[in-house]
DNA sequence: GTTTTTAGTTTGATTAATCAAAGTGCCGTA
DNA sequence: TACGGCACTTTGATTAATCAAACTAAAAAC
C-alpha cells in the first residue's frame, strides 16, 4: 500500500502534468506545490522511480508510469467525490471542504468510496465544477474558455473555478461566481488589468486578469 | 495536533481502563492490544507522559490525565459515529465497518463529525450496540448482564456485542444475535462449556461460554 | 564565449515509530 | 532467603519523510 505521502506526490504530479499539458513535470513545480524543499522532492522522485510510479530524468523532470497515473487519478476521484459529499450531504460551505477532503481521501477505502458514489447518484462534477474521474480513470476535459480569453458582450455559463483557496472561494460565492450561473463580460481594460462583469440580477463588478482566468465558462 | 499513532494509543488505553475498571493499565495489555512489542509500548508511554497525555509508573502501568481521557473519548466517539454512518447511510455490512472506521477516525475533523452527527440524527448507539460518547465526553454504561451470567429461562433483549472481529460478527448476524433481538437461554451445560439459546422464530443453537459472555443483554 | 543566475542535486542531520535482543526488577514458591 | 520465571525496560538499529546548506549543471545575459 502506498503511503499518504506517496499518494499526495502522485496526485500532485498528475494535476501538474494535466495543466501544463506536457508529460515531463519539473522538480520546481512539484516542490512548490507540495510545499517541500527542492532537495526533498528530488530524493522522493528517486524513491518513487524505484517503485515504478514514474520515471525520473535528472535536471529534466518526471513522467508518470501508467501505474502512477492510475493512482493519481484514483486520488483525484476520491478527493472530488468527498468534496461533493461534504457539500451536498453534510451541507458544508464550498470554501471549507478542500482541506477536509485532502485528509479523508487517504483514509477512505475503495469499497466505501464506491458506496458513496452510488449514494451521491454518480455525480459528474464536484462543487467547484471539476470533473470527477470515473472508476476506470477517465476524466472529462475542462472547457478552454475563461473570463479573460472570451469574446466580450456574450452571455456565458460558468462551468468551473480553478482555485481551491478558501479566500478566493468565499469571494466568488459572495459575488455569485459559481458553476451554473450566467455571466457577461461587458468591458475589458488592458491598462487596469481587469474585466468588468455583469451577473444576472446582480450589480456590475470587476475582476483582475489573474482572477478572471480562473473562471472557466462555456457557450 | 496528536498523530494518528498517539490517538490510537490513547483510545486503546482508555478502552482497556474502562473494561478492567481500574485506572492503572499495565504495559502488557497495551502492547498486546495494539500489536506492538513491549519495548515499543514502554518507549511510547514515556513520550506520551512528556506531552501530558498520561502518567507512567515504571513496572506499574499508566493512568490517563484528563487531557488524555478527553482525546481517547473523542476517538471513541468518532469511531462509533463513523460506524453508524457506514451501516445506516452507506449500507455496509456491520462485520466490515470496524477497520474502515479505524482509518477514517484519524482523518475526520471536528466540524465534519458534528455535521455527520446531526445528519445521522444524534444516534445513541452504534450498530454493534456500543454507546456513543457525547461531544462533551460522557458515555453511558453498558449493561452488566450477558448470556452467561444471566438467569435461565427468561426472555431478554440483546443490547450489545463485545467483539469487533469480522468473523464473529458475520456469525452473530447469521444467527440473529444482534442488538434489539429477543433471546432466551434454555439450557446451560458446565461440562460442555456451552449455553443453548432460542431466538424468536429461529431454531435453537448453542454457544460456548466465551462467546456467550460477549453478548450483553437487558431486561 | 564567458559570466551570472537559476534550477536542481547531494550530503548530513533530525524526528516519529518501530523491532530484536539483551538486560533488570519483582513476585511467588520452595 | 534464595531462585526462577515473567513482565517490563534498555539499547542499538532501521525506515520514511523531511530540512538546511553546500554544491553543480544548464540556461540566460552580456
Amino acid at each position: 500500500m502506498p503511503s499518504a505521502t506517496v499518494e499526495n506526490y502522485l496526485k500532485c504530479i498528475l494535476m501538474l502534468s494535466m495543466d501544463c499539458d506536457q508529460s515531463e513535470v519539473p522538480m520546481g513545480l512539484i516542490a512548490n506545490s507540495l510545499g517541500v524543499t527542492p532537495g526533498t522532492a528530488t530524493t522522493m522522485m528517486k524513491n518513487l522511480q524505484r517503485e515504478k510510479w514514474l520515471t525520473y530524468k535528472s535536471r529534466k523532470g518526471v513522467t508518470l508510469t501508467s501505474k502512477g497515473r492510475r493512482l493519481g487519478m484514483k486520488m483525484i476521484r476520491r478527493h472530488r467525490l468527498l468534496e461533493t459529499f461534504l457539500v451536498d450531504t453534510l451541507g458544508l460551505d464550498w470554501s471549507e471542504i478542500h482541506d477536509e477532503a485532502e485528509e479523508l481521501e487517504h483514509a477512505i477505502s475503495e469499497k466505501v468510496l464506491e458506496r458513496l458514489d452510488v449514494f451521491l447518484g454518480n455525480p459528474q462534477y464536484d462543487p467547484h465544477g471539476h470533473p470527477i474521474p470515473t472508476k476506470g480513470g477517465v476524466i472529462r476535459k475542462l472547457p478552454q474558455k475563461n473570463l479573460l480569453n472570451l469574446a466580450m458582450g456574450k452571455k456565458v455559463k460558468i462551468e468551473s473555478i480553478l482555485d481551491q483557496g478558501s479566500d478566493f472561494l468565499k469571494f466568488a460565492q459572495k459575488k455569485g461566481l459559481m458553476p451554473g450561473k450566467l455571466v457577461e463580460v461587458i468591458q475589458r481594460d488592458e491598462m487596469a488589468d481587469s474585466v468588468e462583469l455583469q451577473l444576472e440580477k446582480k450589480s456590475k463588478f470587476s475582476l483582475g486578469f489573474k482572477s478572471a482566468e480562473k473562471i472557466l465558462v462555456s457557450g
